[in-house]
RNA sequence: GAGGAAAUAGCUCAGUGGUAAGAGUAUGGGCCUGUCACGCCUGGGGUCGCGGGUUCGAAUCCCGUUUUUCUCGCCA
């Protein structure tokens, strides 16, 4: 070893200990007679003293050395005279009697600290530098901690962990695939894996009875701060199990990973269904850290010439308490905001409880004191609070006010980061029309098993089919989700009716599903765990990146490695590729 | 696919038509024996993303382009 201790661990009970050190140079402070050096390593920083009356030579060679050099360190472990209790091993410095250069660097392009000066382009290139900073090695810890607790739970549970194939067959449901040409059999594809899902149903059939799987999936969409193109879910499936077995075992990860990793005991895991969380929450992602539901208004707000009111499906609020002073700029800020093309509603009306019990809106010219007041009642709003109101089509008013809740949120710093609120969103919709396709699409996938009191209604109301689908919701993330599955060859042919897939190309494309459903197979379902962003929440963080340690930019580029790239001539002549110059 | 923003020293940024493009930080040299954001002195460092245009004159205005980034669409 090149080291007899690392740079984290030396402190007053190891004083005149001979030691060897190795790291890199994080910085040294030379004062003339007398040259620090701090040294770095995974685990933590230690000074190494130099002086030039001891040893002059020493000294000035230390003095040459450049940040990020990697060294090796040689000499006595003694208190220090001037302590930094600052630093987990500031009780202590190095004597150096010996000094060994293993290797030079260039000056790094940005500073290796913890707020480093580096922007996110430069840190992406030079990633593995970026990985010296202090914030990312925690993540990557956490990350391992994480996936570390995750397996000790499953293997508790009895689960297996079992690898699945990643170059396997393109399907038309989902998302766009990630596609690899065959050499060996020509002018065919493999596509890279959304998720292990039909594998995982078929190990189901083989009878594995527990499955699970920290596994790579693949998905060619446009990226966010929380999507990148490969990540990685925690995937799970279990035989013999209702809705209710799967939400008690993943509760239990859930609690397992909150216990050992943040030392959070949660208690509550709250169910609400879809329809409610859409109609109370305006999102199926609630984040219930803060309260401010909606309350809907039609039989108050309709029927008093208001036409904007009076044509809306729905008219739906939210009280932000103790806002009822907003000027006119912070509500106009408001209207802008829902106003947002990306929002896309056509305006906000306010009501203000004023203190002395009257009220003040923008709708004063429909609603008189005694109307608005009973709308107050509603919210159980007090005075000083400030009632927002949103109307128009169910759906989009809905939406609209979930994003205005978020944003009240934001505002009135309700968010706490940290408080974690979990709770599970039940009874999602089967299908959700696609306007474009002019068809249904499966709004989770179509292995989905819809609810058997609703099974009737797949072929007149597809659209109100409620399906055994859930998610686990924290903080306002989806954090996972899954279903309990059709395990019945008929169900299977109905619901790929449903999605206007013809027999034959249900036959096609998930054939050896429908295959393996006459062989015995029994009820299961599962659930799979969007892990990246697991880490980024318990790491206090939106994005992702930083919690994977070779992640690709919003364009799906990895700028260190510069891929995608081109390949040669010879390698497309191999796969009998063209490439068409757009 | 649609829209917004940005690109100036190694890095982070300021500079909105006019002399010679600046700051902080990093970096080279010098001084300093208890620093730990060390301090002080001093030096080097620029294709103002790229291409075109307007102008007596462009980092600055206009057009195009590339890259990055954010939001929406998209992501079962």
């Amino acid at each position: 070893m090149l080291r007899s201790h690392t740079c984290g661990e030396l402190n007053m009970t190891h004083i005149e200990t001979k030691t060897t050190l190795s790291g890199w140079v994080q910085k040294s402070r030379d004062l003339g007679g007398m040259t620090f050096i701090d040294l770095r390593d995974r685990y933590g920083i230690t000074q190494l003293v130099f002086n030039l009356e001891t040893n002059k030579a020493l000294c000035m060679q230390a003095r040459k050395l450049g940040r990020e050099f990697v060294i090796q360190a040689k000499g006595v472990v003694k208190e220090r005279s001037n302590k930094n209790l600052k630093m987990l091993t500031g009780e202590v410095e190095i004597f150096v009697d010996e000094l060994t250069i293993l290797n030079k660097s260039k000056v790094p392009p940005f500073t290796i600290e913890n707020e480093t000066d580096g922007g996110d382009e430069l840190r992406m290139k030079y990633r593995y530098l970026d990985l010296r900073r202090n914030p990312l090695r925690e993540n990557m810890e956490l990350r391992h901690r994480m996936s570390i607790e995750t397996r000790k739970y499953m293997d508790s549970q009895n689960f297996f962990e079992i690898e699945t194939p990643y170059l396997i067959k393109s399907t038309p449901e989902g998302a766009r695939d990630f596609v690899v040409p065959s050499r060996m059999n020509q002018n065919q594809f493999y596509a890279l894996p959304q998720s292990p899902q039909t594998f995982k149903q078929l190990l189901m059939v083989s009878g594995f009875d527990r499955y699970y799987q920290i596994v790579r999936c693949f998905r060619d969409e446009d990226l966010r701060a929380d999507r990148q193109p490969e990540f990685t879910q925690i995937d799970c499936e279990m035989t013999f199990v209702e809705q209710d077995d799967i939400l008690d075992t993943f509760e239990g990860l859930a609690r397992h990973l909150f216990k050992t990793i943040k030392d959070v005991e949660i208690t509550d895991f709250p169910r609400i269904e879809y329809a409610n969380a859409m109609k109370y929450y305006g999102s199926d992602k609630p984040d219930i850290r803060f309260e401010m539901k909606f309350v809907e208004l039609n039989d108050v707000a309709k029927g008093k010439g208001f036409k904007v009111f009076d044509d809306a499906e729905l008219v739906v609020g939210i009280c932000a308490e103790r806002c009822g002073e907003y000027s006119r700029k912070q509500l106009d800020q408001l209207t802008d905001f829902v106003r947002k093309p990306q929002i896309g509603a056509k305006g906000l009306i306010y009501v203000k409880c004023n203190a002395d019990g009257t009220f003040k809106s923008s709708v004063d010219k429909f609603f008189d004191q005694e109307a608005l007041k009973i709308w107050a009642a509603k919210f159980d709003a007090r005075p000083g609070d400030l009632l927002l109101v949103i109307s128009g089509d169910t759906e989009k008013a809905q939406k609209q006010l979930g994003e205005l809740r978020l944003e009240m949120g934001n505002r009135l710093e309700l968010k706490d980061q940290k408080s974690f609120k979990p709770l599970w969103v039940v009874d999602f919709p089967l299908l959700e029309w696609n306007e474009d396709a002019k068809r249904f699409h499966a709004m989770h996938h179509p292995f989905t098993s819809p609810k058997t009191e609703d099974v009737e209604m797949l072929e007149t109301t597809p659209g109100k089919v409620r399906a055994n689908a859930y998610d686990l919701v924290i903080n306002g993330v989806e954090i996972g989700g899954g279903s309990i599955r059709i395990f019945d060859k008929g169900v299977q042919q109905k619901m790929f009716k449903v999605l206007g897939f013809t027999d034959e190309e249900a036959q096609t494309q998930f054939g050896f599903l429908m295959n393996a459903f006459e062989f015995g197979a029994p009820p299961h379902g599962g659930i799979a765990f969007g892990f990246d962003r697991w880490v980024a929440l318990f790491g206090g963080s939106d994005s992702i990146r930083d919690f994977i340690a070779f992640p690709k930019n919003n364009s799906g580029r990895d700028v260190m490695i510069d891929s995608p790239s081109k390949i040669a001539e010879e390698q497309l002549d191999e796969l009998k590729l063209k490439v068409v110059k757009s």
